[in-house]
DNA sequence: AATCCCAAACCTATAATACAGGTTGACACA
DNA sequence: TGTGTCAACCTGTATTATAGGTTTGGGATT
């Protein structure tokens, strides 16, 4: 375990190539106002115009690329990428590792989300929403004794219902939020030991997306509030702080 | 404006080197349990073992900066990073400058978030925050005329409200969220033209700040949600969709 | 024994050159 | 008009070099 904490005051770090170049790609990209598959110009280009090697470009392009904000492939042009809840999701996963943050807080946030994409749905959801959330719930039910499996049913039917929201940034929230199930889960089902309490859980679900479907605000937030209250019991009956 | 949108299908896109040296530094930030601080092997060392050029480790490593995984500066060896808003509110601003959410879209998000915080600030706030909070709505009055530095005021204000959640997460996320009142706010504020209704904004915010110090969350909700609508009938009358 | 200083070793930042393989667009041919 | 070829352009990786910042260890001094 590395411990060099540091104990000098940090001076001032200068402004590298790299990061100025960053910024001049970014700008590029607003000033003319360039939409998601644009391409931008190439290492090269850019290289020219701003007057640095081609390692800076490099660097700066594949930092530009893990922040999503172009997607590079070899031998075609860098474009303009549309976001995605990875960055995100790896973000909190990190955060998660690093003891940042916990999964209760993690819990909290995706709750007060979840309680307004919730209510999104009710208004905004379609005929075919409806039937994939209730089919959803019954995948659950069917693999509940598989909890990688009804883990995926479970991250889909929160990621649906962020969706039918109709507005983009919900979807990217919700499932860089609901990821982390991936590793909570499987411990949270060990104490769930008995089928009725695991399908309790499917039923919280059931429930959910009953009121989705009658497009009943009130019976989705009570519904959600409930599953999110059971789950957060879950978490601390299984040692998640 | 470019227009190059691809008419073939993508192929799939193999692995790079640099994706797979990105993966393994975070699986070994991981499997090591390293905390924010703790210094991570040098460009040279993880070469060496991964058996890679310093020109994918240095690409790599960029790469890691960018999304805030690590924190690199000459002379040191690269150390965790914690994460902050910065990367969030960049990718937000670049959502909003290429079309990929509208200003509506992220205000709702924010309203969903910022109806959460404001009651968990009314159960843990400090003294200090009560009062730093109503301090912060006294210079948005005292600087009601000059609408970058009350915005700045403002930001500080819904920032204050998340650190005192005390939830971690909270803060980058409210903070991320209004990044983006720099540029909304001067274009707004052209069409509050009387002093009143300036004012009234302010208002907004000591009712907000008059109820966490109160400690009730009932009203806090109300005078949060009456200053989300007003905002959102401000955007709309300034053009923003 | 504790502290300070300095040089060597180590560290990242940038540049240049080379080779490799993928993509695009223009041109020729059927 | 559709297809194939090839040159130009594109990114991916490697190596070597120079520059400046930081850390560490050994020796000198108090």
């Amino acid at each position: 375990m590395n411990k060099a904490v540091s104990r000098r005051p940090e001076s001032p770090q200068p402004q590298t190539m790299v990061q100025s170049v960053i910024a001049d790609v970014l700008r590029h990209i607003h000033e003319r106002q360039l939409k998601v598959g644009d391409t931008v110009p190439s290492e090269g280009e850019f290289g020219q115009q701003l007057g640095v090697s081609r390692t800076v470009m490099r660097e700066a392009f594949k930092a530009l690329a893990a922040m999503n904000i172009i997607e590079v492939h070899a031998g075609r042009k860098a474009r303009v990428k549309a976001f995605d809840s990875t960055l995100m999701a790896l973000t909190l996963s990190h955060g998660l590792h690093t003891e940042q943050l916990t999964v209760q807080q993690l819990w909290d946030v995706r709750r007060s989300m979840e309680m307004r994409t919730v209510v999104l749905a009710c208004m905004h959801r379609s005929e075919a929403v409806a039937a994939a959330l209730l089919e959803l719930t019954e995948r659950m039910r069917a693999t509940h004794n598989d909890v990688a499996a009804m883990t995926e049913h479970d991250i889909a039917f929160h990621e649906e219902i962020a969706k039918a929201t109709r507005n983009p940034l919900f979807p990217v929230l919700v499932s860089s939020l609901t990821q982390a199930m991936r590793e909570t889960n499987p411990i949270v089902w060990r104490s769930r030991t008995r089928s009725e309490e695991q399908l309790k859980v499917v039923d919280w679900h059931r429930d959910i997306a009953e009121a989705i479907r009658d497009q009943d605000p009130g019976r989705a937030m009570e519904a959600m509030s409930l599953h999110f209250d059971e789950a957060l019991r879950g978490l601390v009956l299984s040692g998640f702080n």
